[in-house]
Formats: structure tokens, C-alpha cells, sequence
DNA sequence: CCTTGACTGATACGACTGTATGAATTAGAT
DNA sequence: ATCTAATTCATACAGTCGTATCAGTCAAGG
């Protein structure tokens, strides 16, 4: 049924079981057994079930960072790339339906984020604070502190990302159609550019 | 140390323990030492772990819920109703501060929600729809389907909590004072006033 | 003083955990 | 065909898990 090398079997099999069941309620027992590989070849391929962890959030954090710096960074004005990182986030969390919840597992716990997180944490922030500064001197964006700027904006896709689940309980099949997807991309979108748009003024 | 009545430590332990390592991460052992209570403590006061686990989710969704219900149903403008119910999210999230990371665990991990929670949100959701409805008829809510708006009101409590220590992290010290919240929180109240006004026409 | 019920305490049980071990199997190169 | 290295496999180990058991403690009522 699936013809993948083990170690990418158990990549894809570590990805579900970590983002049902958070990484303690993994087990690696689960993981092999879905996988169709035998119980040592977490260990044999990736040393530990933590590195297997750090694995499955690098296959997710390396395209998301790179993604939106891309995007942060385009030759675009400013208002247009922060729409490009709204629409980046929720590219990814699309294309990655496993991943946000361990992303906000790890967020919201109190432990010690794992390296694949932090680093992109690290390599994307900087890119936010310059697009903010970028901004607010094309006068697109408001004056102010940029952190609860930057809160505001990631706010969007990452919330989505968070109840998921739930909205989709709550609007019924329609939530799967790739249009209301995009109804809800251009509403964080404009919601964004509104809210964070200096006073009121005609923009052209 | 703590003169409270033994159900009442292993509350404020559960508390703590759960929201650090989530509910599959929490130990019964771990629970009862902080509280300084025996091993078989939890299973003669509460049953057992689980519904020890909703007792301790109960103690947070039981007055959150009630208090976003009354700011979301007060005798005011929609648009200040809005601003009320921002408040009273973060206001709970301040007051429980070990809560928001359990809620978010639940809202993003796949499995069934647990009744405290679930029971809370169906509560809580009429009386959001209703507020947007009054805030679209009186003008303050641009028009549009109730979903997307609802959750980007909900966006900025929620993806606060979820961020906290990390944004403390970067903003230092300052991060804790009064007045740094308080920013934030009207800068979160504006944003959303902002965001999902009508059409830039002057609001007096 | 004695009894009764609520509670605490120490210990035990079976199930499950991540990892280690070493033999069996397979694949590739010579 | 033969050797070698890579991989798979079954099993074992020590530790932890949630829960059950039952003897001990304690306070209140008679």
C-alpha cells in the first residue's frame, strides 16, 4: 500500500500520531505500528524518538520560515507583503494539515521550544519588525510599538489554525471548499489592512 | 505551608501541572507531591485523573464563560459590547493565568473536546452571533458572513495567551507591567473596531 | 469508652513507556 | 558465489503510568 523507504513511512506516520496525540502522548510503538515498521526503526533511523520529533517539525518549519521571509521580503510595497505573509501562513498550514497543532502544542506548553521552532522563530522575526518599519513609512501601516502590530497580523492564520476543527463543525461541509478558504484568506486579509491602517483617510 | 483542604491543593497542583505538560504529560505522582497529598488522593477525591482534569478545567470555563456572555449581552452599543467581550478575555486569561494553555491544547489537539470546554463554547457562541447581528444593524460591523468576523474578534485574546512567553521574551521586563497589558489590550480593541468597521466613512 | 464514617497512607498490580541487544535477513559489490 | 554493510526483527529491561486494595488514623456522636 505504501512503497516509501521506512524512514519516510515513519516520518509520515510520526506527523498524524504527534498532532493527534501532542509528543507525550505519542508512543513510539503507535508510530511503528502505522508506519508498518518494527518497533526499533525509530531508533535505528532517527536515534530517539525526540530527534524523530525534531524531524517531523523541520519537514514544517523550514518551507513555512522560508516561505514567509520570502514574502515579507518581495519587491512589493509593504501593504501588499503583509497580505503575502497572511496568505503565506495559511498556504503552508494548508498544505501541512498536521503541523499547526504541534507548532501550537508547543507554543502555548511552558517547556523549552524544540530547536526546529526556535530557529525559525529566530530567522523570521527580524523580517517581520523590518516589513512593520517598511509600513509604517510608506504610511500604510500605523504608528506604534511593532510588537502588538506583528501579534495582530499572525494573529489571522494562526488562530485559524487553532479552530480549525471546530469552525468546520460549526459551518458544515461548505468549510471544505476551496472558495470559503479563500473567502476567509481575503477576509484576514482586508481585516488586517483596515485595522491596521493609520486614521482614517482616503487611501486612493 | 498550604493549610488549604486537601481537594483544594490537588486543584491548585492539577492546575499547574496540567497546563505545563498538557494532560497526557501530567502524572498523578507528580500532582499529589506538589500538593503534598497522597498518591491514591486524586482517585478518592475526584475518581480519577480525567475528572480531575475537568474539575480543574471547570474552575476557568465556568466564569469565563459567564462573563463574556455579559459583557456580549450588556445594555450597551454592539460596538462597545464588542470591545467588552475582548476585555473579558483577557481579563479571565490574566486572572487564570495557567488556563489558556490547557483551552489551547484542547482546541488544537484532534481528540473530542472535554465537556467543561465544549459545554462553554456552545453557551458562549449564540451570544457572539447575536452581537454581530446587532453591531451589523446598527452600523459598527461591516456587513458580511458572521464566522469570519467572529473569529477574528476571538484571534487577538486567544492568539495573546498562545504567544505570551514568547512575546515576553522578546519586549523584557516591561512585558509584565500594568500598563504594557493594558496597551495591548486597547490596542487589540481598536484593531478590531478598526478592522472590521464599514466603509472608511467618518465615525464621528 | 466505643463506634462509625471520612480520610490518609503504603504498597501492589498489570499495562504501557522508550530504549538496548543481538540474531536474522536482505542488498550490493566484488 | 561470497563477503560486507545495512536494515529488519523479536525480545528483554528498567522505569513509569493510573488505579485498586486495605490497614491505619482521626474526629464526632452516642
Amino acid at each position: 500500500m505504501n512503497n516509501d523507504s521506512t524512514p519516510k513511512r515513519l516520518l509520515t506516520a510520526a506527523r498524524r500520531v504527534f498532532a493527534e496525540r501532542g509528543y507525550e502522548g505519542a508512543s513510539i510503538r503507535l508510530i511503528t505500528a502505522r508506519a508498518k515498521a518494527n518497533l526499533g526503526a525509530v531508533t535505528y533511523h532517527f536515534g530517539s524518538k525526540e530527534l524523530l520529533y525534531y524531524a517531523v517539525l523541520s519537514e514544517f518549519t523550514v518551507p513555512l520560515g522560508q516561505t514567509v521571509i520570502d514574502r515579507a521580503t518581495a519587491a512589493e510595497p509593504a501593504s501588499k507583503r503583509i497580505g503575502g505573509v497572511i496568505e503565506a501562513y495559511y498556504e503552508q498550514f494548508a498544505r501541512f494539515p498536521d503541523f499547526p497543532a504541534l507548532v501550537i502544542h508547543e507554543l502555548a506548553l511552558g517547556r523549552k521550544l524544540p530547536p526546529p521552532i526556535k530557529d525559525t522563530l529566530e530567522r523570521v522575526q527580524p523580517a517581520l519588525f523590518k516589513l512593520i518599519q517598511d509600513g509604517q513609512a510608506e504610511g500604510s501601516v500605523r504608528a506604534g510599538p511593532p510588537v502588538p502590530i506583528i501579534m495582530s497580523i499572525l494573529s489571522q492564520p494562526f488562530y485559524f489554525a487553532m479552530v480549525r476543527r471546530l469552525v468546520g463543525q460549526v459551518v458544515g461541509p461548505e468549510f471544505e471548499k476551496p472558495e470559503f478558504r479563500a473567502m476567509l484568506i481575503q477576509h484576514a486579509i482586508d481585516f488586517v489592512r483596515r485595522g491596521l491602517a493609520p486614521e482614517a483617510r482616503e487611501v486612493a
